[in-house]
DNA sequence: AAGAGTGACAACCGCCAGCGT
DNA sequence: CACGCTGGCGGTTGTCACTCT
């Protein structure tokens, strides 16, 4: 079969999208949606290929988009979603609202993989100031919430191996003691973070039986259910019914 | 102060799966 | 069933801002 061309190339704009292309995007797709992706651009008056256009749209313009910081809860997220999934990146950003695959790929490579790599007792990536790109980034929105979370709501993938005063430290040790380290000294782990050959048993009826035992309204009247922390229950539920697949590592 | 080095992010590329014909 | 088109995905690259020397 044929690989189709992405498009004519003739004529197209390439590169960083401009305020007014952006503005034309947004206002197309909010005014006719994207049934068309490929025709999608020929239609707003944009010289751009509807593989761009995509991109765009679901990368930076989707008004669902969540810009800013990832929270320590959302990178520690990652990094056990990633262990569980490996670079399955759109997987891992459905299960975290407002996060695109393109930015949790990015953060990885960026950042957290080079967080695992490090043993803990090695000095810390000197701090640098992520301000930086906030400023670049026209739309950036400060993001950083404050979720509750209590040791209960750590992934389960903490719990086991620590004793409740580390529990209670930073997530990073946490995460850090699950991973590379600890791979190499348990045999059982018989696959790495970048294997997506891993023999990782989890089908679709995982994520729909973790879907079924969250139950967002079954406490709706409780303050301390806002958005976010639904969504970090929902992570322990799927944690805790990964902790009873056979083949997963114990936690 | 200036150039080199580094990190972060946006965007592109190529492949693949699914769907319609 | 074969083919072609399209959207989606993951890997990679290019660019720019910031830090370091």
């Amino acid at each position: 079969m044929g690989r189709a061309p992405c498009c004519e190339k003739m004529g197209l704009k390439r590169g960083p999208w401009s305020p007014e292309e952006d503005r034309i995007l947004t206002n197309f797709v909010q005014d006719h949606g994207h049934t068309n992706w490929r025709a999608l651009p020929k239609q707003a008056g944009l010289l751009r290929c509807g593989k761009s256009c995509r991109l765009r749209w679901t990368n930076y313009l989707r008004p669902d988009i969540k810009r800013g910081n990832f929270t320590k809860e959302e990178e520690d997220a990652i990094i056990n979603l990633h262990e569980l999934l490996g670079n399955r990146w759109s997987a891992i950003a459905a299960k975290l609202p407002g996060r695109t695959d393109n930015e949790i790929k990015n953060l990885w490579h960026t950042h957290l993989k080079k967080r695992l790599q490090k043993p803990i007792k090695t000095t810390p990536p000197k701090s640098k100031n992520k301000t930086k790109k906030q400023t670049k980034s026209n739309s950036s929105s400060n993001y950083s919430s404050s979720m509750a979370i209590t040791n209960q709501t750590h992934l389960p993938i903490c719990s086991s191996s620590m004793s409740p005063s580390q529990q209670s430290s930073t997530s990073e040790i946490c995460s850090s003691l699950t991973t590379d380290a600890s791979m190499a000294e348990n045999e059982y782990y018989s696959y790495t973070a970048d294997d997506t050959a891993a023999p990782l048993l989890i089908d679709e009826s995982f994520w729909s039986d973790a879907a079924e035992n969250y139950n967002p309204n079954s406490d709706s009247s409780s303050s301390y259910y806002n958005e976010e922390n639904k969504d970090m229950e929902f992570w322990y539920n799927v944690f805790v019914k990964a902790g009873g697949i056979p083949g997963l590592p114990e936690f």
